[in-house]
DNA sequence: AGTGAAATAGTCCGAGT
DNA sequence: ACTCGGACTATTTCACT
């Protein structure tokens, strides 16, 4: 990945609709070329997707929360991602190291849809779980910068 | 917010690039219409943006973790989030209930890189840490659905 | 809030370097 | 891999219902 590919992809990663036009003077290339660029970068797969950014609070799902789950038989196949796929209040799913096996990141109308949720969690998945209630979000969804060819990665903002 | 606004949310949320041409053929609605009403939703905050869904381990940052922080002074005011705005690595804050204040989403390019960046996370904000190390996602930003008026919420996917 | 139409702007593809 | 140019499609505004 080079210079501007990268350049590309924090830029329509901070506004997904940014126009090939607008783009093109952001870069110093020409439309097309900005063009051919960006279908690349999506078919290799850097861009998977466009997404709206949507306030959760509008929408009648003000109650964000971590599940974090563990299987209660610790031989189970570990397909729980499959078997949680269908509840729409999932978001995103991580496999992680620790304690537990995965953390889960749900959006829920209440404490009553909550509770509902964490036991369809348990059962659809036979796990027990450790939730940790969100109250606020300072911010979400901003966009790491790119690391360099080097792997060490600027962690200070430009 | 009303029937065809939940379902602009929704298609946009899914594929933020839609055209006002496909979202009006969705809705059955005129172009116009639509138009004036993603207007509107983005006006209110309903929508609060647009961005690219990239994928991390393409741009050289494979290695993401959640970092929970708790204050080393439990009186000291409580700005950590502004403390760690600077740093790109973190991709989200959450204030959350439980015994730590913040979890953090962070990106980094290796343990090494991950290593550094708490170690400025503890000295920007004043804070212990705990990581907890993603090893795969099996999934991610997906959208939930919105709850209709009733605070019940449809935790099943359509 | 909605429609339809007209002007502007963006997307997309082919040919050429 | 980039540029240019042209055909096509989408966005945006406005007058009207």
């Amino acid at each position: 990945m080079e210079e501007i590919d990268r350049r590309i992809v924090t830029l329509l990663a901070r506004d997904g609709r940014m126009s090939f036009t607008d783009l093109a003077r952001e870069t110093g290339l020409s439309v097309s070329a900005v063009h051919q660029r960006v279908r690349r970068l999506e078919k290799r797969g850097v861009l998977r997707g466009y997404a709206a950014l949507v306030d959760y609070d509008s929408i009648g799902l003000p109650l964000t929360a971590f599940v974090s789950i563990k299987p209660i038989d610790p031989a189970a196949a570990d397909d729980a991602p499959d078997r949680l796929a269908h509840l729409s209040a999932v978001e995103a799913c991580h496999s992680v190291a620790g304690d537990e096996s995965y953390i889960l990141k749900v959006r829920v109308a209440s404490p009553i849809a909550l509770e509902e949720l964490l036991n369809q969690i348990r059962t659809a998945a036979n796990v027990s779980t450790r939730t940790t209630v969100v109250l606020s979000t300072p911010y979400e969804h901003r966009t790491p910068e790119p690391a360099g060819e080097d792997g060490g990665g600027p962690e200070e903002r430009a």
